[in-house]
RNA sequence: GCCCAGAUAGCUCAGUCGGUAGAGCAGAGGACUGAAAAUCCUCGUGUCGGUGGUUCGAUUCCGCCUCUGGGCA
């Protein structure tokens, strides 16, 4: 089964090339993005506009409620579903977005179904890391899993507290995964890579920020907050959401929130970057490289039937 | 014109009781398997404004010059 993925850092222009592309595979398009598949986030997350959602078919966006919880393994499941549907039409899945934890559910073959979480635990875990150190909590895990204490840093609280989690639900010590990563043979993957220059890439992040504040993304915020949405949900969490909220709440003034935005976004470009350097199969088209978006149109579908 | 305070990393600044210097931010690189727009790690040489003097040695002390603030005329 043929599956594309787009993918690159944020504010690189994927939302737009890839609807172009979809028309002439005749693809539909599957949201790889953690923080679209939430309703409600649109501005913030920098959702296609109605218009764009009508070009072409969407799925996976607008479909989990903002005070829903979601993991990497409910975005595997549906996406799942969702590719067998398209390429049962006969059309052509095209995955779309950043996250790049969610392209791995898909290309390697992941097993989710042996450790979920335990909120309960995780509360106590972090208890202790508030009240004795993060230190503490680490002292845990070498005494319980010492090969991924080696693997986690002690400064890295969540993933030691994932791995005592795992520990204690599976009562087996957490894989080191990299070592015996396996493809996903279900799925024939053309993985296309979008990116530009930083600096104007940087450019055009700042410069989407703006016009986010210009379009009401504040506004958006308060509307959440009024639907009983805080910082402790995880939809809160993404970038633009979380800095609107500390405005809101008097931590920053509206400058500094605005730069703290730009900040954010931009570091996050760079870990996307980072991660999707990853992928030897990964083609990287860099967008500087053309003048006219239909030649770079033209590229990638050529590269994508070759 | 006079007086005072500055001039040090891309930016904001610290510091060297004289032995050629370091923070924050910006920036760069990396990790990543049920929170991932999350979380975490690593990376700082620059004519210390110019010039002369004192000194074994000056970015540091002294003189002059240039520039930037502020004050007084």
């Amino acid at each position: 089964m043929k599956v594309i993925a787009i993918v690159g850092p944020t504010a690189v222009g994927k939302t737009d090339i890839s609807i172009k592309l979809a028309k002439k595979l005749n693809g539909e398009i599957i949201n790889l993005d953690s923080v679209q598949i939430y309703k409600e986030l649109n501005i913030g997350s920098a959702k296609p506009s109605s218009e764009e959602l009508e070009e072409i078919p969407h799925h996976l966006i607008d479909c989990i409620e903002p005070n829903e919880s979601f993991t990497v393994s409910d975005y595997k499941r549906l996406a799942e579903i969702k590719i067998k549907e398209i390429s049962a039409k006969g059309k052509v899945p095209i995955l779309v977005g950043g996250t790049g934890l969610y392209l791995n559910s898909l290309y390697y073959e992941m097993d989710f179904n042996k450790a979920n979480q335990d909120l309960e635990y995780r509360n106590e875990l972090e208890a202790l890391a508030q009240s004795e150190g993060k230190e503490a909590v680490y002292e845990i895990l070498k005494k319980v899993d010492p090969n991924s204490a080696d693997k986690i840093h002690p400064n890295n609280l969540k993933r030691v507290i994932r791995a005592l989690e795992i520990n204690k639900i599976s009562g087996s010590n957490k894989k080191d995964y990299k070592t015996n990563l396996k493809l996903n043979n279900e799925y024939e993957f053309v993985l296309i890579g979008l990116n530009m220059n930083r600096r104007k890439l940087y450019a055009r992040i700042n410069k989407r920020v703006d016009l986010m504040i210009e379009n009401g993304l504040i506004d958006e915020v308060i509307k959440l907050k009024k639907m009983g949405l805080d910082d402790s949900f995880n939809s809160m969490k993404g970038i633009g959401y979380k800095e609107v909220l500390a405005y809101l709440d008097n931590m920053y003034n509206h400058e500094t929130m605005i730069k703290v935005i730009k900040q954010n976004s931009r570091h996050y470009a760079k870990r996307q970057l980072t991660w999707f350097k990853q992928y030897d199969t990964m083609n990287w088209f860099i967008l500087d490289d053309y003048s006219d978006i239909k030649d770079i149109i033209i590229d990638i579908e050529s590269y994508i039937l070759s």
